[in-house]
DNA sequence: CTGATGACCAAAAGCGTCTTTTGGTCATTA
DNA sequence: TAATGACCAAAAGACGCTTTTGGTCATCAG
């Protein structure tokens, strides 16, 4: 119990640090020391966390998305129409990144840039997870007669790929603007491919 | 005449140049006596048509962009239904991107960095203006009953915004994948919209 | 007279050498 | 046994000098 806890605790403290230094100094002035002093442990004691600075970096990007998907999967278990609850999904991967990265002042692929193929690599699954969970319901509406047929799997990566233009990747959060307006933005999309899966 | 075609002509050959030494060198490290060199003039000659070296890379990618809208508007003008229209030019606002920056090593975004806020305003004005020529073809398509009612414009910028993800800017076009497979992709997230534009 | 040119120049970028910092390791200590 | 910080090779930074570059314009040729 304390062993389950303890650990955890500390991986998340160092994770909340890099959250902070990555939108303070970006990836390359963020030091391991800075996040060991931050965290108010031993430097060498990251190691026993992390087995590397990027996968620190790696790591809280995986802990937002992380997060992501945990609202995703709430969203699934509720009531409502299927149409109703895709909408809310594809509004939520969109503006819930947008939250979590709005303090970083580049969008995460220059945030991460010395990263570059293992941070395509991990995108790419986010993806796909988020398209297995949006599957879930559009089946779900298929067999409700809500939607039209069609492999939901397939549907769930066209939502996907559909929206990503929206995500703070290339863009900032800052350069993708208004907030409310990236919202109404996805918001218009998710209306008109909910149109078409209901065909 | 003469003077008309003369300085047509070297404008376009600085713009040859500078795709072929963009792919080469990138933006960087073109240098303007490379490109006064390739085209065969003197170095204070480029400046009779480019006020600098940004703006040569920059109508670089307006050219480029001109010549897909021409190519769009081509398809406007054509017989068929509205919907296969539509179709083809989302396909073809990606494919032809794709294609016509193929030989450049990394996405739009990352080989002209340094004039990312000129380029991202350009982008914008790029995106408008096509979302303008797609908007002709749904209003023709409602007028012909093939599509639903809403607002040409906004629905057209819809159609944009779901296509993007997939425009060679933040990815280069190899990693973007097999133009094939690219093609398949562009042409799933068309269909949805397409249908959901019927209703 | 007009338009093309390349010499010129200040600023930017590159280079080589030395110095400092850093990610990762592990011997030491509590 | 687990946390720590000294250690080290490699990477990055700093500095001063050299070279290159974007833009300008005096000059020259047609």
């Amino acid at each position: 119990m304390n062993n389950a806890t303890q650990p955890k605790s500390t991986r998340d403290a160092i994770l909340d640090a890099s959250d902070k230094l990555l939108a303070k100094y970006g990836y390359k002035k963020m030091s391991i020391q800075d996040l060991a002093d931050e965290v108010g442990i031993g430097k060498g004691s990251i190691y026993l966390h992390f087995s590397s600075k990027e996968e620190i970096a790696l790591s809280q990007i995986d802990r937002i998305i992380d997060r992501l998907k945990t609202r995703l999967i709430t969203i699934t278990g509720r009531s409502g129409s299927s149409a109703q609850r895709i909408a809310e999904m594809l509004v939520l991967r969109v503006i819930f990144r947008c939250e979590s990265v709005h303090h970083y002042s580049q969008g995460i692929n220059d945030l991460l840039s010395q990263l570059r193929p293992k941070l395509l690599e991990r995108r790419k699954k986010y993806f796909e997870e988020e398209a297995v969970i949006l599957a879930g319901v559009i089946a779900q509406g298929q067999r409700d007669s809500e939607f039209g047929p069609g492999d939901p799997l397939a549907l769930a990566r066209v939502l996907v790929t559909a929206t990503n233009a929206l995500l703070p990747y290339s863009l900032s959060a800052f350069e993708l603007g208004d907030l409310k307006a990236v919202q109404a933005e996805v918001r218009a999309v998710a209306d008109l491919l909910i149109r078409g899966l209901r065909n």
